[in-house]
DNA sequence: GTTGATCTTGAGCAGTAGTTCAAGTTAAAA
DNA sequence: TTTTAACTTGAACTACTGCTCAAGATCAAC
């Protein structure tokens, strides 16, 4: 039997996440997909069912590769706070030129969908939920190594920082203040060391 | 001659407003306006022109009207600062309920538009520029009057408010977690008036 | 080589998009 | 009362949407 398709699937699903997180689930349609992955509809509507099936498969891969980013930047600086703010700094800085979009996907997907896509809503929702809670572990963890205050409140702090993150991020989007936003999240992170 | 229209012009953009603050520039079908607005197509485009126009006018009329918050709460509160904070409050935590969308609707459509609604992009991204002076404005007066220490910078507090608001009302969107949202709303405040 | 299940193709469907415009309505001016 | 220009109406146009499906291609198993 031939069950080997003659496209690699994550490859498919990666070319489908950078394109809709460049414009967005509604103003992506199914012909920019088959035209940015290279396959025709039948074979995209086998794999995926439907265009909000390839569009989960596109926010579970984009939070798969940040949580990697994540894990590899706090490998790189060797303490998990600083790999937090590498993390943070590549994210919202280096990888401005290369992405597809200043924002976060799982913002922009939050931002765009309403209640008329509930599935896809609850998923970027759940999405960033677990984000938060990596943050929240780094920091615990920050704090056992003694580079956090014993007084600060790392599920606090984590909530905060999806904030920044999420807020510098379309900030950048209306002002293009690189240097104003790079100094809020020194800022940021100063004030993360000091006890209050 | 005959050239008063039946409808009323404010009431059509503010309905107008609305819905696309709901819904979003691209899942909002001009059928969608015709029924919010009561209108037939031919009325709309010969009043705004396009879709595009109608959502023009829709975006000054929410940026005015955010505006005239942020004065009246000044007003009420007799302080520049007290007037600010309560300001936010009210636009991330009590018109929550109320209003269309958790979301800032110029953060909404900076975050959902291209380059290929290149007028409509720019517009928002002028609208958020102008209300980070405003905030500007408010803590210029704020320092002068006391309520701000001497060493503090209120171009850099007005970039880091934006920051903080647009990131709070999207994050609400994430997580419906109120308490902590206005906790971190108390913290921002806490800390613009501490020298640092 | 034939089979047969899996996968691919692309023309095409039904529905919706943004927009237009000829025909009709309105009411101030003549 | 007639004229006239502004305004309203809604059918209809073209382009495009997400998606389907019959026909064809592929290749391991026999």
């Amino acid at each position: 039997m031939a069950n080997v398709a003659k496209y690699d699937r994550d490859d498919v699903i990666r070319k489908a996440m950078l394109l809709f997180w460049e414009k967005g689930f509604h103003a992506t349609s199914t012909r920019d997909l088959q035209q940015a992955v290279d396959l025709r509809p039948g074979s995209i509507y086998s794999a995926f069912g439907s265009k909000e099936g390839l569009f989960k498969e596109a926010l579970k891969h984009y939070a798969a590769n940040t949580y990697a980013l994540l894990q590899e930047k706090i490998q790189q600086q060797g303490s998990p706070l600083a790999g937090l703010q590498a993390f943070i700094h590549c994210v919202v800085i280096t990888n401005r030129s290369s992405a597809p979009s200043d924002m976060c996907m799982l913002a922009k997907t939050v931002a765009e969908l309403t209640d008329s896509s509930p599935e896809l809503l609850h998923q970027s929702q759940a999405l960033m939920k677990q984000g938060e809670l990596s943050f929240a572990r780094v920091l615990q963890e920050a704090q056992a190594l003694g580079e956090l205050p014993a007084s600060a409140d790392p599920e606090a702090l984590a909530k905060y920082i999806q904030v920044q993150v999420i807020g510098l991020r379309t900030y950048l989007r209306t002002s293009d203040d690189v240097v104003a936003v790079e100094k809020l999240i020194e800022d940021t992170f100063h004030m993360l060391k000091t006890p209050h």
